[in-house]
DNA sequence: TTGATTGTTCTCGCGTTGTTCTCTATGCTT
DNA sequence: AAGCATAGAGAACAACGCGAGAACAATCAA
């Protein structure tokens, strides 16, 4: 059983090790816990070793590893918390790591690059990647590439008029919907995920 | 398990032979290190080797080569192509896999849930996840978390007006641009990223 | 009170990092 | 082919800081 200044300590050093690579010193642990004794935070360590929480190797500095960790750390970063204008940093309860595997990946999806403002207005902008899950149907309202004729391709909202018609909409107030026969019109896949890098 | 010096020369070692597709000379790698001397760099080199990270020509100059890396990551998902209004799916060539962890990975980041709308016109919305790198400084026009007087959080461009003050740019016309002094505004971080699920 | 939790401060051995020197072997220059 | 500057390999030595605790104190709940 993990006591609460043991749980801070844990947290501390998985968020750390996540996002460095390596364990942290004592005195780092120390200073993230808000205190100014890294002998406290070697105790905190040997009691989280003792219980399993983490591992340690003797005789090393910075030895510490994640006993959880034989499962693949490739794409997990901390989740500090919400931001809002006007408020300090706000801790999430409950989550304090997100998994980009677990938030993008599955069956059957692909990626493809945006190219065109015709979603701006929904917040996909030129030169954003969309993450797609492959299928031939769509709900209302769910952002779809879609192939007209079988040869031009599009990234827009879907509507089903019911009556045989399908309209795609863009996100954008410049360009006008465009309604089409239910035949003319192949879904490709629906969009599921977005994602930009400022780099 | 790497010390903090040996996953310094490891990277240095790295970054040299993806630059000049040849391994670096001792001397090179503790220039590197910003040290005087190769015997460290060929104690750091033999560690390296040891553990597996590098390997080793025995007798030649230049013997190191990267121990083959990269076993397939979870977080890889096909990259189809370029999408854009009115033509058909392009294939990016070279380009057919997206790696998430490469996309959105890096020391000393991590991710917020966006509150609100003021950074809405950069494509930024309500809900969205940012990446944020640590970091005190920023340059004009990167997207920043920022404290004001140290305890009022909010995510805007960045302004540097040279005279002392900062300014806050929200992207959103309904706001308005806020100038502070500088002593005012802690960065705490710079958006390298942005992701957004819709399910 | 008593014990659990949390904290400070101090000490000690050694891990880490660095310098400098020597010896041998490589490989460019002549 | 021979000579030589330089690279690799490693030993000896030293400074510094970190891990590993020990000793002790404050706070709070049972």
């Amino acid at each position: 059983m993990l006591s609460t200044r043991e749980q801070d300590a844990y947290h501390f050093i998985r968020n750390y090790i996540l996002q460095h690579g390596r364990g942290p010193l004592l005195t780092e642990i120390a200073l993230g816990l808000g205190i100014q004794s890294k002998g406290v935070a070697h105790r905190y360590v040997q009691s989280l070793a003792e219980q399993g929480v983490i591992k340690l190797v003797p005789g090393r500095h910075r030895g510490i590893i994640l006993a959880e960790d034989e499962e693949p750390r490739a794409a997990q970063l901390p989740l500090l918390g919400r931001i809002a204008a006007g408020y300090p940093i706000e801790a999430i309860p409950g989550e304090d790591h997100i998994d980009l595997s677990e938030f993008f990946m599955g069956p059957n999806r692909f990626v493809l690059r945006v190219q065109g403002d015709s979603m701006m207005e929904a917040g996909i902008l030129d030169g954003d990647m969309v993450v797609v899950r492959s299928s031939q149907t769509a709900r209302d309202d769910d952002i779809i590439v879609a192939l007209i004729d079988g040869n031009e391709a599009t990234l827009k909202y879907y509507r089903n008029n019911g009556d045989g018609s399908v309209s795609l909409i863009p996100a954008n107030s410049a360009m006008t919907p465009m309604t089409y026969s239910a035949a003319r019109v192949t879904i490709q896949g629906v969009v599921v995920g977005q994602m930009r890098s400022y780099l």
